[in-house]
DNA sequence: TTGCTCCTCACGTCACGTGAGGTGGC
DNA sequence: TTGCTCCTCACGTCACGTGAGGTGGC
């Protein structure tokens, strides 16, 4: 039972230019046609796929799905590699969310301020003075 | 008063990198030094790089960036388009919000699990159990 | 011959950071 | 000569998307 690339694509729900990707940095390693040396992928490369879907939404990045795979490879438990990674995914995001939220903030504040202001023209001194009239983040 | 690169880097803190990345996209366009190509900037450099602090810190991308430059340069008010960015920008960032928040939900969900199971070890079936075990986003 | 899918480069994305290799002034 | 700062490439980051140019099978 062997695929081409827009087969496992359509079994795995990823687009062929991620299938292809996935190939070129390693890893899905499909066998080759000789003929005319399409890939060729097997039922094992459907679940690699749908893994890699699923780890990424666990916030995982290909490089961490990567280890996962060379643990497996070499007959290792992934699975403390795992529960690390997901650690450091948790406070890293964290992090952004708390960025992302108080940019979110000056945002809208600073929209709200702007209503009440007009457009200016340009006058050599400002550059643009509905930036230059909000307050800075740090 | 012109100055250097470093000397700019310090007056308007940012790094000296960051200086150099804005002169090579053009939106710094320092006089040089005639003797030794030394990139020489004066105080209206210290202002744009004050702006592009403070628009970044808004949301503002270097390419928003360049384009209120441009409409600066050509004697127009950036105001209008200053505000249709940030509109789109506080959309954007709201569904990236909801993106991060759902993620870290599904990240503390699945570690949550994950503490009451055991380590796997590889069976040639399954790739990591904690990972396959968890419901996809979609 | 026409369509469809497949193939391999190779570049673009965003805002820098980071060597590598070399220069001018004290 | 030694240190310090400056310079210019050019590559790496993350996960693909997007042409460009070409091939095999119906």
């Amino acid at each position: 039972m062997m695929m081409t690339v827009s087969e496992l694509s359509k079994s795995a729900q990823v687009t062929s230019d991620a299938i292809r990707h996935y190939v070129r940095i390693g890893l899905l390693n499909p066998r080759r046609d000789p003929h005319n040396d399409y890939k060729l992928f097997n039922g094992s490369d459907i679940k690699k796929v749908k893994f890699i879907r699923q780890a990424k939404g666990l916030g995982f990045s290909l490089n961490d799905i990567q280890e996962i795979f060379r643990h497996e490879s070499q007959g290792q438990s992934p699975c403390p590699a795992v529960r690390d990674i997901i650690c450091q995914r948790i406070d890293d995001n964290r992090i952004r969310l708390a960025e992302l939220n108080a940019l979110q903030h000056r945002m809208e504040e600073a929209l709200e301020k702007w209503k009440a202001m007009p457009d200016g023209e340009p006058d050599g001194d400002e550059i643009c003075h509905l930036i230059e009239t909000v307050i800075e983040p740090l």
